[in-house]
RNA sequence: GGGGGUGUAGUUCAGUUUGGUUAGAACGCUUGCCUGUCACGCAAGAGGUCGCGAGUUCGAGUCUCGUCACUCCCGCCA
């Protein structure tokens, strides 16, 4: 049998009470992270979302209440009235915030039980990740867990305070929306007073932020699920929770402020950490060239460096061949590195594969000569020119990949991030952001033999580069921007366009008719030419972020109720199998159904 | 769709390379003892479908095939 509430109130959490507090008679209640029962004298430690204080049962003080407190196991759930007492001589405990005092008991309520729990709810304790997921409500109680989703919610009323000061209105939009045909596939919801029709999830407001600004909202916000039906990673769950903004008048330069002075706030609140701005920017063409990748890290060197002019002679056929095919040379300097023993290099040429590189060459340099299968096929000059270029010196190695650009990039762009890890050149206490800039508006697909927009077919085109979108579209650069925490996309956004006429111009680009583009996105079009203001936005990868602020390799860790790699909730066991009634109701057949 | 890793007590793992007696350890749990611990201590005890299924074998945790789950990555993710 437990006890009811009845009057016990809380005075106190656990992690409140100091030394200053001595006598005061106080009410607890919360978890039993531990009970040491000393066949005398029990103590417990007694947990909330705050933290931990000791409550001592002594038999001597009251014998009832302490026959009572033998029952009590780890994660009952129980309420004390007592009296708080300083710790005898030197039994203080420096570890623990409350370790100053205990509090003697004079009154207990055992509010309710508790099976054991299928792991210790200590941070010290780590369970594998399903058996955690299947009983999410104790994985919870970690402090490591909790304190993530803490630090969450401190991050969130930051933002909403920050938003709100800068003129920025929350405004809700509907999940239940229209399936848009580019981009990420869709979650879709069958509607029962539409037969055979269907919502779709939304991948991001997108399309009602614009229309907001149309609205003459002029600042919208909204910390919004957004959800896509893909593959995930430690990075991607199928829904997830984005910072999106939208602004009107506005240019780059006000978004990435505005932007840069959010995440001043986050930062200050949740690390009490002071981040310095304006945050680096790099054109997108500066970081594929200098880092490989659209989302470098800039928390250590190892910068690429081009050899396609140099190599395109050389008696290495392969580099030569690349060259002449339109392909790219590019090399990485491992600074003092030429003692990698073979089994090293190898394992980096695996690495490179999995980024289809078709090999990994490499050069050791030594006092004498240099050692490497393919030294012998460069000229004394070429040579020269490598070592003048690459800053080559004794001690060095230098790895090189030749494939078509988009390979040797990002091969060769995961290869920096990689040997940096090796090489622990990566500090975990270093922020380093950048803004990209400039990225192209559009590129080919060549399985679909058409171009595609690499933002979304909203993104305005830079001005100066209108006049090529008839003649050659790969060379437009958009008005988008990338945010990039420690070589992670945490955030972008673009300036979008605001006339109906460019909006078509770009529609038609991308291979989508007029006819297509009225069904499609007819009442942005009609929308557009209803008033547009010049304007903007950006979004923010929340769970993204908060990841790196609590040092997390997994989202997971910092959202409640994550799911699987497959998309399934172990705690819900969600998705489930619908009943038939249901599925009459929807008029929806199953072609795939196990018994 | 593809590649890698993992799966043994409630939990975390060892054992699998080279098949062979009763499958071990730590923590947790139960019981007893213990009045100053704080990851209390001491003693005793319970606890196993070796993920699941088939196969090879005199014999399978161990070998083979299949399958399921979790996980990392590639593709995919405007």
């Amino acid at each position: 049998m437990t006890d009811l509430l009845g009057d016990l109130k809380r005075t106190h959490h656990c992690r409140q009470l100091r030394d200053t507090d001595i006598d005061r008679e106080v009410v607890l209640m919360g978890w039993v992270q531990h009970r040491r029962d000393h066949g005398g004298v029990i103590f417990i430690d007694l947990r909330d979302r705050e933290g931990i204080t000791q409550i001592v049962f002594n038999p001597e003080h009251s014998a009832k209440v302490h026959e009572k407190a033998r029952d009590i196991r780890n994660e009952y759930v129980i309420g004390v009235k007592g009296r708080v007492i300083s710790r005898p001589g030197d039994m203080l405990n420096p570890n623990m915030e409350t370790g100053g005092i205990e509090v003697m008991v004079d009154e207990l309520s055992i509010f309710s039980t508790a099976v054991t729990p299928a792991f210790q709810i200590e941070d010290r304790v780590e369970a594998s990740e399903s058996i955690r997921l299947q009983y999410r409500y104790l994985d919870l109680r970690r402090p490591q867990l909790r304190n993530n989703i803490l630090a969450r919610h401190q991050a969130t009323m930051a933002i909403r305070n920050y938003l709100d000061n800068q003129g920025f209105v929350d405004i809700e939009t509907p999940f239940l929306t229209k399936s848009t045909p580019e981009g990420a596939r869709d979650y879709l919801v069958p509607s029962r007073v539409n037969q055979g029709e269907f919502y779709a999830l939304p991948q991001s407001p997108q399309l009602f932020k614009q229309l907001l600004m149309i609205s003459g909202f002029d600042r919208y916000y909204q910390i919004v699920k957004c959800f896509r039906d893909e593959d995930l990673r430690a990075d991607r769950q199928p829904e997830f929770t984005q910072i999106d903004m939208e602004l009107s008048f506005v240019d780059e330069q006000e978004i990435m402020g505005i932007a840069e002075g959010m995440i001043v706030t986050i930062f200050k609140r949740v690390l009490d950490i002071e981040l310095i701005t304006p945050f680096a920017r790099l054109t997108y063409d500066e970081a594929m060239s200098r880092f490989g990748l659209d989302r470098p890290d800039l928390r250590f060197g190892l910068e690429l460096c081009e050899v396609s002019d140099i190599v395109k002679d050389a008696g290495f056929k392969v580099f030569a061949n690349v060259v002449k095919n339109g392909g790219l040379v590019k090399a990485i300097n491992a600074k003092g590195c030429a003692d990698f023993t073979r089994k090293q290099i190898d394992e980096l040429t695996e690495f490179a594969a999995v980024y289809r590189a078709k090999g990994l060459a490499w050069i050791k340099i030594k006092e004498d000569a240099w050692q490497s299968p393919i030294a012998k096929f460069f000229t004394d000059q070429e040579k020269e020119a490598l070592r003048e270029r690459l800053d080559l010196e004794p001690g060095d190695i230098v790895f090189f990949v030749a494939d078509q650009p988009k390979i040797t990039n990002e091969a060769l762009g995961q290869l920096r991030n990689e040997l940096a890890r090796r090489l622990g050149l990566i500090s975990d206490d270093t922020y380093e952001f950048t803004w990209v800039t400039h990225f192209p508006l559009m590129d080919y697909d060549e399985t679909e033999k058409r171009y595609q927009a690499l933002h979304h077919p909203f993104t305005a085109p830079l001005e100066s580069d209108i006049d090529k979108l008839s003649t050659d579209p790969l060379a437009v650069k958009s008005r988008a921007y990338d945010l990039v925490l420690n070589g992670i996309e945490i955030g972008g956004g673009s300036i979008r366009i605001h006339s109906t006429q460019l909006q078509e111009q770009v529609l038609s680009c991308l291979g989508i008719d007029a006819q297509e583009a009225n069904e499609k996105f007819g009442f942005l079009l009609n929308a557009l030419s209803s008033g547009a203001p010049p304007h903007g936005g950006i979004a923010f990868g929340l769970d993204r972020l908060m990841m790196l602020l609590c040092k997390e390799d997994s989202i997971r860790n910092v959202i409640a109720f994550p799911k699987t790699q497959k998309a399934t909730c172990l705690l819900t066991e969600a998705p489930s199998k619908p009943s038939m009634a249901q599925l009459q109701e929807l008029a929806i057949k199953v072609s795939k159904i196990e018994e």
